[in-house]
Formats: structure tokens, sequence, C-alpha cells
DNA sequence: TTGTCACTAAGGGTTTTCCCTTAGCGTAAT
DNA sequence: ATTACGCTAAGGGAAAACCCTTAGTGACAA
């Protein structure tokens, strides 16, 4: 018997997953959680063998949560869950101690075929995130400039929010030409070539959020 | 006994959705697909009384499925589902003949509540939607300058792309003033400042998606 | 028939973005 | 200590976006 829990802030998503695996052989849902905080709050009574976190939460998130629970529980197995391949976070995720990853848009079967392999000690990653992994692997040094730093966050975050680089400047005092720097950087990094394609990418890249 | 059908093409999501309603005492879910297309070809011999559809589908989309279904099965009731309030679609929604209308992040006796009133004769609106419908009918004749034109839509999925005004010119086979016309006249009927909030507007709308 | 509106296009102007360079400062690692 | 890098800032220039006006066409409706 597998022992699982779920924790995702999608109400529905995590009712319906609760379901889909609690009709399973072999796989017992011990609970769920909305948020990374109450699970943390609740974990220690618990006999659990594998969660499943969704990355993008509000409050701690998936890999904030990871982090701790293999602090106080490192045998406990994690299976990250997300909406998209190119959710860059899911480097982070695998470093901060996850065995799997599945995509949201994956089927059940796909899903339970994670948890069995993850909690007899295996890994288990959708085929198209390995695809992802080993581009990234081959082209490792490209990838290692691309990591944006807090300060290109913060602007990304503000340039999508449908703020100029003026105006950016003033919420932040500073330059507008500095602005402008961290502009073309974000767009170098993260290969895209005018705003419209930026904002894509913040939103699958998880640094924004449509909610 | 209530017999429902769900609609949807986002597989979890709608493997969750089936467990989740069909352990409820007198719903019975008949059956599932992931889209219109599917549906609206096997409709014919099932006893339907509630049909549960996702606006944003791959093929025929949920309007579309719902303006055919009304033609063959005019007593089938549909309720929307959709990911967010923003999403203009629901008056179309609702003009296709829909009696419900739910977000994707409401629980599960939100949606139990829906299924119920809509089944009984009666309406159910999201707190959210209805919030909307009001703002909208108080501000009625800024809302019919409002909607976009095939061709503004057009347009606006190749800004998204990230295309300049030249280059979607050149993909029309039109003046880049004529592609800057309808760049502004965008942005003053989405009520939105630039391309940044533009992109973000056209994801919640479902003129565009992340997959 | 008159009106409305989508679509087309252009002129002309301001602002913003985009792309390049150079450069000083501070911090952290080797 | 030298290197590397993030952050800051500026100059300069090309391109694109943004915002206004005017205007002709065709389609569709009152």
């Amino acid at each position: 018997m597998i022992n699982i829990v779920i924790v995702d802030d999608h109400e529905l998503f995590r009712e319906g997953l609760v379901l889909v695996l609690g009709q399973v052989d072999n796989f017992n849902i011990v609970a769920d959680y909305n948020s990374g905080d109450e699970f943390l709050k609740q974990i220690d009574p618990l006999e659990v063998d594998v969660v499943l976190m969704d990355i993008k939460m509000e409050g701690l998130n998936g890999i904030e949560t990871t982090i701790k629970l293999k602090e106080i529980k490192p045998d406990i197995k994690v299976i990250a869950v997300t909406m998209f391949v190119e959710d860059s976070y899911y480097l982070q995720m695998i470093n901060a101690g996850a065995h799997g990853f599945v995509l949201k848009k994956a089927g059940k079967y796909e899903l339970m075929q994670a948890v069995t392999e993850v909690n007899s000690g295996g890994n288990f990653f959708s085929q198209e995130i390995l695809k992802k992994m080993a581009f990234k692997a081959i082209n490792k040094e490209v990838e290692k400039e691309k990591a944006l730093s807090p300060r290109e966050v913060e602007v990304l975050k503000l340039i999508c929010k449908g703020l100029s680089s003026k105006e950016i400047s003033e919420e932040l005092f500073l330059s507008p030409k500095t602005i402008e720097v961290h502009r073309s950087n974000l767009l170098r990094k993260t290969d895209q070539k005018n705003i419209a394609q930026l904002v894509i990418w913040a939103l699958k890249n998880n640094h924004i959020s449509l909610g």
C-alpha cells in the first residue's frame, strides 16, 4: 500500500486527483492540502510515502515546501506537478529533492506510473520534461547564462503589469536607463524578442500568474 | 437522478470531475468527452439532463458545441465552465443557451449546487460572474463598443505571438499603417495601455492559450 | 437613401522600446 | 589579488509603438 498526500491549491483539481488516485489498488490517499504551510503543519503524525506537490502555490511554494519537508522527513518521496514544460523551476525542484515530475495535462495512467515508480525508489519524469532536460544539458553553457537575477525578476513582474521603463524607474527609485538595461538583459537571457513574448515566457515560467 | 455529461479537453481535470460528481447522490455521470466534436457525434442515444462544458477546447469550442447541441436537443441544459472571470465569451455562451456558469476554481459544492439548480429549470452563476455581469450592464454603452471584429482578433493573435506591425502586415498582405490602426483599436477597445497588458487580457479572454 | 461600421491606408508627431557601447562600484569566489 | 558578476548609469541611434487626424470603400440595416 502506497500512502499518498496531495498538495495543490486548485481545489477541484485536487479533489479530482484524490478520487482518481483513491480508486487505484494499492494507493491510499492519506490527506490533501491546499497549501505547503498547511501540509507541513500537519505532516508529523502521518504515515506518508509519496507527496504530489504543485509548484506554484500561495504562501509556501512547492520548492520551499519540499526543502523543509526533506529536512524533517527525508524519506518521503516528492513528485512535482506543474502546468507547463517551460517551467524553469523544475531544476530547483529536483535540487530540493523531488524524485519525479509530471505535467498537469498528463493522464491518470502516467500519474499512477509516476507514483509507483517513485515509491519503489526510482524516478519518473514526463517525456516532455526529459526532452527539455536533455536539451538543456546539451546547451548547458547557454543555460548558465539564463538564470535571472532578483532585480531582473522584479523588473520582469512590473513589465508584465504594463509599466513603462520610466514608470518602473520611479517605482524602484532607479534611472530609466538602468531599467532599459534590465529589459535588454531579460530579453537576451530568456531568448525572447519583445515584450509580448516575454510576458508569455514569464507566465509559462511561473514568474507571474493570471489569477 | 440527474444525468450528466462532461466535455473538457483537460484530461485529469475531467477524470477528476467525473469522480467528484459521480459520488454525489442523485448524480449520474453518463459520459465524458475531450472535445465538442466527440460529444456531438455520440450524443444521440444518450439520456442527458445537464452538460458541463468547457469553453476553450481544441476543434469545436464550448460555444459552437452548445449552439449545435441546442439545435438537436433543445431540452438539455448546459453549464459553462471556464478558468477566468474576465472571459468575455460568457455572454456568447449565455446567448448560445447556457443556463449556468461556474469557474474552474470553484469548489465541488458550488458545482453540485449549479447542477441541481440548472436541472430543475433554474440558473446558476458564480458570484464573480454575476458581479461582472452587473458591472457590464451598468456600463453597457461602453460595453457595446468593446466587441472585437474578426480582423482585430486575427491581429491580436499575431501580436501575442510577438510579431511586429511590419511582420503582421506582411503576414496578412496589408499596409503596416493598417496594422497600427488595429493595434490602437485593440488597446482602446480592451482598455489596456500597452502590449504587455494586451497579452494578459488576450489570455484571460481566451483569445490565446499557453498550451 | 442615409447612416453606421469594419476595413483599408496615409500623414505626422511623440514616446517607448530595443540595441549597442562604456564604465564605476561592491561583493563573492578562487 | 585577480576575476567574475550584479547593479547601477549614461550616450547615441534605429526601430517600433503609440496617438491623433483624415478619408475612401463596401456591406448591411433602418
